[in-house]
DNA sequence: TCTGGGGTCCTAGGACCC
DNA sequence: TCTGGGGTCCTAGGACCC
């Protein structure tokens, strides 16, 4: 067998560091991001957790704490975090193409071509150039295979003796590591896996990997099989380098208020669908089945939720052809007299756009919707995101979500740039 | 005596990840 | 008053295919 080495590099507190980046003086200060709809907490800095702000608590209920012990909040802005990503992948790429850009602010990377004694020098190396270069801060794991490489970067995360790298690739240390670790801490083991488990007497990963691996893949799933495998150094999650084709996209939001209308129900999803269609064509795609979804709050009451299946009869990425759809199906789910809180569309059966099989009785005249879709692409490419839009996606929209402490888009619009004042002399 | 093996699809919901 | 969004994979048993 092949000798294997990955690394997982993980941005520390990624929303919260992007943030930093662009107000230094959030540097050593408490720091959270929330989630759409100003919901609940998505990022902390450490000095947001030592101040006991837990991870997903919704934002009203420490909403006096922030004020009182002077937390700084963030609304979420996607479009700095997402260049920002893009910026800190981009430099990990310059130390090798093998690498699987596993999430916004993960990637795991092959380093077996090194020899040991190099590997923590270079994982030093890693995090310095992308905190020079982006300024955002990450901890890295190296090891055999993934899950043991995610749980070296998170051990370097919560240790500043590991000065952000955590080397487990010797047996010994990675056996120490795992005593220490419990099972609810190793990844794609969640909070109800963690609870099957104890219950069996399983509290660490050090048990874990010792553990009876046909058995608990046949009591519980072959995930977990594949875990143990995996923190036995045996790699059964292989480095995604090509990603294949999505297979789905979603575009859904809450309301910022309630909604109650069926046309600004319709308003609402045929935004969504202008969303989900922009991505569709990014990435060269067309879709044959559209999903409508809505539903009431969570927590109240009246509660409702229902969907509406389309089936399209020619794969299609065509803005208002997918509108019409929608509309068609929110007047299938669209109940009056209830409080809306949220809504959105999926689209499934994606094919590649250009070979797209026609249809006998096809009334859209592909080829100009196309050049159509380009053309609005484009000026919005160029002139800013909704310089075009569609009318059916409303004007007003005061439904829309809150995000009432959003950062500037410094590094995605002219009109946000960061302005530097010097001082005089 | 002795009755294959490997694959896909279906469905809705659940689990997990960030 | 106030609780996110976007993904993937797995489950289970039967139907169906070659």
């Amino acid at each position: 067998v092949r000798r294997q080495v990955l690394a997982c590099v993980d941005c520390n507190n990624f929303y919260v560091s992007c943030e930093r980046v662009f107000n230094p003086k959030l540097a050593r200060a408490p720091v959270v991001v929330l989630s759409n709809n100003d919901g609940c907490v998505i990022s902390r800095s450490e000095e947001a957790k030592a101040l006991g702000v837990p991870m997903g608590a919704p934002f009203f209920s420490v909403r006096s704490l922030c004020e009182a012990q002077g937390i700084a909040v963030f609304s979420s802005n996607y479009a700095l975090y997402g260049d920002m990503s893009r910026r800190v992948m981009e430099t990990l790429e310059r130390f090798t193409p093998e690498i699987d850009l596993y999430s916004i602010d993960e990637a795991f990377l092959d380093l077996s071509q090194l020899t040991d004694d190099a590997l923590v020098e270079t994982g030093r190396e890693m995090r310095a150039t992308v905190l020079r270069w982006t300024g955002v801060p990450v901890s890295v794991g190296v090891a055999p295979t993934k899950t043991l490489a995610k749980l070296g970067a998170t051990i370097a995360k919560r240790s500043p003796k590991s000065r952000g790298v955590v080397n487990l690739t010797n047996a010994r240390h990675a056996e120490y590591a795992l005593a220490r670790t419990p099972v609810r801490d190793v990844w794609n083991i969640g909070r109800h896996l963690a609870k099957r488990l104890t219950t069996a007497g399983i509290d660490t990963a050090l048990q874990l990997r010792d553990a009876d691996e046909r058995a608990l893949s046949r009591r519980m799933s072959v995930g977990v099989g594949r875990t143990i495998f995996e923190l036995r150094g045996v790699s059964c999650l292989p480095l995604a380098v090509c990603k294949p084709t999505r297979k789905s996209v979603v575009c859904s939001r809450s309301f910022g208020r309630s909604v109650e209308t069926r046309a600004e129900l319709c308003e609402s999803v045929a935004f969504y669908v202008s969303r989900a269609a922009e991505k569709l064509r990014r990435d060269k795609l067309a879709a044959t089945v559209l999903v409508v979804f809505v539903s009431t709050g969570r927590f109240g009451e009246d509660q409702y939720s229902n969907s509406a299946v389309l089936s399209l009869p020619v794969p299609t990425n065509f803005t208002p052809e997918l509108i019409r759809y929608a509309r068609r199906g929110v007047g299938r789910i669209y109940r009056e007299g209830l409080r809306y809180k949220k809504a959105g569309v999926m689209l499934f059966g994606l094919a590649r756009a250009s070979n797209s099989q026609g249809g006998l009785f096809d009334k859209v005249d592909r080829g100009r919707a196309d050049r159509l879709m380009q053309m609005l692409d484009q000026v919005n490419a160029r002139m800013g995101a909704e310089t075009l839009r569609y009318a059916a996606a409303g004007l007003r929209r005061d439904w829309r979500m809150l995000c009432e402490r959003r950062s500037p888009c410094y590094t995605t619009r002219w009109d946000e740039l960061l302005i530097l004042r010097l001082p005089r002399g």
